[in-house]
DNA sequence: TAGTTGATCGTCT
DNA sequence: GACGATCAACTAA
């Protein structure tokens, strides 16, 4: 698949909130049962770590966020409300908290192979539906527990560039899901695009 | 169509 | 013992 192609480690040791406009528009390539599952990124959120009340690292390094910690490149994968997994890219380098979660993607390709890891069985559940959310982008990656603190310079999970998405075409807004930090406006989005979470379908 | 709430459990206080 | 970086179903208007 020399289609897509890997991002160096160098591109998340940069500044978090740099690499979370420049994820948009790149690519999340997953390996699953030598299928390949392709979603283009429309959708992020940035989490500041110990600057970030917001943040699980703001009040210092725990068992569960310890992830958060390791060198850009990783993959910070949490459990939450019980049933739901996210999905984080870990950036700048050892030492430094600070991550930016992938809330949204547009599906490339695999897309019947998410539709079964969704168990979708409703007609009338587009494929737009597939990944806008956090939570149902790892359930149809495939992405649990067990890819807690994976290196996405592997094989099993990476981000490959694609395009950019020009500055006039990125939207950003406050985070989601969220009480503390309201002040902050780290969620960015591809603007106008009909994969991003939270827009109501018409 | 907008607002509210139940599901469900690991993690932190 | 309480709550959360969520989702989807349900209720009211």
């Amino acid at each position: 698949m020399s289609r897509f192609k890997k991002l160096p480690c160098s591109f998340y040791l940069r500044p978090t909130l740099t690499v979370a406009k420049e994820l948009l528009g790149k690519y999340l390539v997953r390996k699953l049962g030598g299928k390949l599952l392709v979603g283009k990124i429309v959708e992020v959120e940035a989490y500041l770590g110990q600057k970030d009340p917001a943040s699980h690292a703001y009040r210092g390094k725990t068992k569960r966020n310890e992830v958060m910690f390791w060198k850009g490149g990783h993959l910070y994968v949490y459990f939450t409300y019980g049933m739901h997994f996210c999905a984080n890219v870990v950036t700048r380098e050892k030492g430094v908290s600070e991550a930016v979660l992938i809330r949204a993607v547009e599906p490339i390709e695999g897309i019947e192979i998410m539709r079964e890891n969704r168990e979708f069985t409703r007609d009338d559940w587009d494929y737009w539906n597939l990944a806008n959310g956090p939570a149902k982008l790892c359930e149809a990656f495939g992405i649990q527990r067990e890819q807690n603190g994976i290196d996405l310079l592997g094989d099993e999970i990476f981000i490959a560039s694609g395009g950019t998405v020009p500055k006039s075409l990125i939207g950003s807004s406050t985070r989601i899901g969220i009480k503390s930090a309201t002040d902050k406006r780290w969620r960015f989005f591809v603007e106008g695009n009909k994969f991003v979470s939270r827009k109501r379908s018409s």
